[in-house]
DNA sequence: GAGCACTGC
């Protein structure tokens, strides 16, 4: 294959290396109305060197090597950025209720902020808290900050994230996820074992702390009385926003750590590209034969099939004889479907002579770290799911990334070294590209959140202190959808909950699946509804490799059901569990292991909430028609019925939809099809779906099905 | 007869 045209760089050059390269960009980083920087001058060591946390072992180590050692982290906490701000960062902590701080990865303040704070021994009237968005982080971090205060992991310093907890009654900092201090917010809205609350990567955005914010802000206001003691709040970001955070915590001050960075050599397209996925690949061509051997290469693209395709005509390009002088090429395609051991394939290291190339979605944005990347060509797209609040239901579209998601994605070079990013776009366009991304609260479903919100105790949900508002529709669209499954009453300007949606609001699941789980007991059959929402709940569990297609759907063709998919899963999930969960069997069958493990944990969480909630948990055997009607009592919502014309409407909005091809269902006509998700790419998709009967419906929704006209059509199947 | 980004409880 051949036609790659030069591509058409033009090189921006910064001798000042990224962090400048960022302001002069016009970013927001160095201006904000009460703003001041906090200046270092430390070049050199690196904070988190080559050592990985935990590895070193402390507990084995004699006292002299221990000393040893922790006179080498004392030195290391002391080169950090943040180090020569500790004095002035105090200062400001003392002074303020909340004080907002920001700086770069590796700047040191998710580390040592928590530190300075209890070496104050500021904590003494209650644990500091710090969340995150992702469990892996509060995990190693957790770990690192152990080894650094030289104490075991759940004393002094612990964690929590789903499944896995380790802390105790010494344990004074306590690093979380935080999805895990919204779901503390539910049994105790003032957050009163906490006299510190640190919300971290509060850039991201993610709608837990969205909703932490808020939640946050009037736990302290609530404890601002003579007989609550106090709580404080800092919020930590990477970038951007400033004046957003300042305005919202009562023009809070900020703080900026300078951050200190390799420098990385920029380059834009000349022009406008019209083929983002051609001119990535001409792009990778050429860094590849101008650049040495173990120069690796990290693209940024936006799908799993975009990224198979890429990765196909990749190693197609490269077996080109004009090629053979130049490096060999080993391509990685990196995607979260992917079965872990191919994850774990990017970071096998460049052998002498060769090139890796990875080929990503934004999984690698933040939450895999390839080490040695030298080179980022960035696509500038990104797939994003986001809710319409009109129809209903998700879209999925491939979108320009943003400024902060640009900077983000650069920054994922030259960890180690000086490294060089290569853009897709014109620096005109990249100027004219949003700053940051959209918030996820603006483009969710917010069934979830309103639930929890009630959960918490917060009355008036249209005027809760949200920092970004949500749209009035999307807000009535969510009430609407709690209102019909009776989570939630509805007045004119009041939400309460119902004794049904508190139930609801105790699984760690969309509403509409816990409501199905409390119809099990009524039908018998809640085990078996258990292990279905813990198999939704989950990735996909099934493997596709993108040349064994038909290889995998005829292994898997013994647990098809003719009742749908959603009974398909139930049988693979008890297949598995027959097989003692053993890997091989898996792989044999097609099927993603480590999901499905997964799923048992969900699972397994699930039945502890039952026994705490007094949900009994019965099996109905081998008659499943109970669980299908269990579903349509969570699911009523998401049906579709049969036309003449032999199309699909939604009885929800008379949406025009189809029957997925990946569904057992596809290629039959079934009456009334119940849907998980309506996909839409192009057309709608029914997802993973199953056979219901017109009757079940007005059973389980008289209200709602009431005002909303059923034909009771007969299934053309076999016609 | 099309093709699901990512994270979290």
């Amino acid at each position: 294959m051949t036609g790659f045209q030069e591509p058409p760089f033009k090189k921006v050059k910064n001798e000042n290396g990224f962090s400048s390269d960022v302001s002069n960009d016009g970013q927001q980083c160095f201006k904000s109305n009460n703003g001041y920087i906090m200046k270092n001058n430390i070049q050199n060591g690196g904070p988190y060197s080559k050592q990985c946390a935990g590895t070193i072992g402390l507990e084995k180590s004699g006292a002299t090597q221990n000393a040893g050692h922790m006179k080498k982290i004392l030195k290391q906490r002391h080169s950090l950025p943040i180090f020569p701000a500790r004095q002035k960062l105090l200062e400001e902590l003392k002074k303020n209720d909340c004080v907002i701080v920001i700086g770069e990865t590796g700047s040191g303040k998710t580390t040592q902020i928590p530190q300075y704070i209890h070496e104050e021994r500021w904590d003494r009237k209650g644990t500091i808290c710090i969340t995150q968005p992702r469990r892996v982080a509060a995990l190693s971090i957790a770990k690192r900050v152990a080894e650094e205060m030289n104490t075991n992991l759940g004393a002094l310093v612990g964690y929590s994230v789903r499944f896995e907890e380790s802390v105790s009654s010494a344990t004074k900092l306590k690093y979380v996820t935080d999805g895990m201090l919204l779901r503390e917010a539910i049994s105790d809205p003032l957050l009163s074992k906490y006299s510190w609350i640190i919300l971290d990567e509060a850039h991201e955005r993610t709608v837990s702390t969205d909703v932490l914010f808020g939640i946050v802000k009037a736990a302290q206001s609530n404890r601002n009385c003579p007989d609550k003691d106090p709580l404080k709040v800092i919020i930590m970001s990477a970038t951007m926003d400033v004046d957003h955070f300042s305005n919202y915590f009562n023009n809070a001050p900020v703080l900026y750590l300078e951050g200190r960075q390799h420098p990385i050599e920029m380059f834009y397209a000349k022009q406008k590209q019209d083929d983002y996925v051609l001119s990535t690949m001409s792009t990778v061509f050429q860094i590849h034969k101008e650049s040495p051997a173990q120069h690796d290469i990290l693209v940024f693209l936006t799908g799993q099939e975009e990224i198979d395709s890429v990765a196909h005509s990749i190693r197609q390009v490269a077996k080109d004889l004009s090629l053979a002088e130049f490096p060999k090429l080993r391509v990685h395609p990196l995607y979260a479907a992917l079965p872990s051991h191919q994850q774990l394939d990017v970071f096998r290291e460049t052998a002498p002579g060769e090139r890796k190339v990875i080929i990503s979605t934004n999984i690698a944005e933040t939450s895999i770290t390839i080490p040695g990347i030298k080179y980022v060509v960035d696509s500038g797209r990104v797939k994003i799911r986001s809710f319409n609040p009109s129809s209903g239901f998700d879209v999925l579209k491939v979108k320009k990334i943003s400024q902060a998601q640009a900077w983000q994605r650069t920054g994922r070079a030259g960890r180690e070294a000086a490294g060089y990013c290569y853009r897709g776009y014109t620096q005109e366009e990249f100027r004219a590209m949003a700053l940051n991304p959209v918030p996820e609260i603006l483009r969710s479903n917010l069934a979830s959140v309103i639930l929890q919100l009630l959960a918490v105790g917060v009355k008036n949900i249209l005027n809760f202190d949200f920092i970004d508002k949500p749209s009035p529709d999307s807000v009535r669209e969510a009430v609407e959808q709690l209102s019909v499954i009776g989570a939630i009453i509805a007045s004119s300007d009041n939400l309460e909950l119902t004794p049904a949606g508190r139930r609801m609001a105790q699984f760690p699941l969309e509403p509409r699946y816990a409501k199905a789980i409390l119809c099990g007991p009524e039908h018998g059959c809640t085990d078996e509804v258990l292990t279905i929402v813990a198999v939704l709940a989950s990735e996909t569990i099934f493997v596709n490799p993108s040349g064994k297609k038909e290889l995998a759907i005829r292994a898997r063709q013994k647990f098809h059901s003719v009742e749908g998919d959603h009974i398909t899963m139930l049988k693979i999930f008890r297949a598995f569990k027959s097989s003692k969960e053993n890997k091989m069997w898996c792989h044999e069958n097609f099927l993603n292991y480590r999901n499905l493990s997964y799923a048992v944990e969900v699972r397994r969480q699930l039945v502890q909430i039952c026994q705490r909630c007094n949900i009994p948990v019965l099996s109905c055997q081998q008659n499943l028609e109970p669980v299908r009607r269990c579903l349509t009592a969570g699911l009523f919502t998401s049906v579709a019925e049969l036309q003449i014309d032999g199309k699909y409407l939604t009885l929800s909005s008379k949406q025009e939809c189809s029957i997925h091809p990946a569904s057992v269902l596809f290629g039959g006509k079934p009456a009334y099809v119940l849907f998980t998700d309506l996909v839409h790419t192009g057309k709608a998709y029914m997802h993973i779906n199953s056979i219901v009967d017109a009757d079940w419906l007005y059973e389980v929704a008289p209200e709602y099905f009431r005002t909303r006209h059923i034909k009771k059509v007969c299934s053309a199947v076999g016609s």
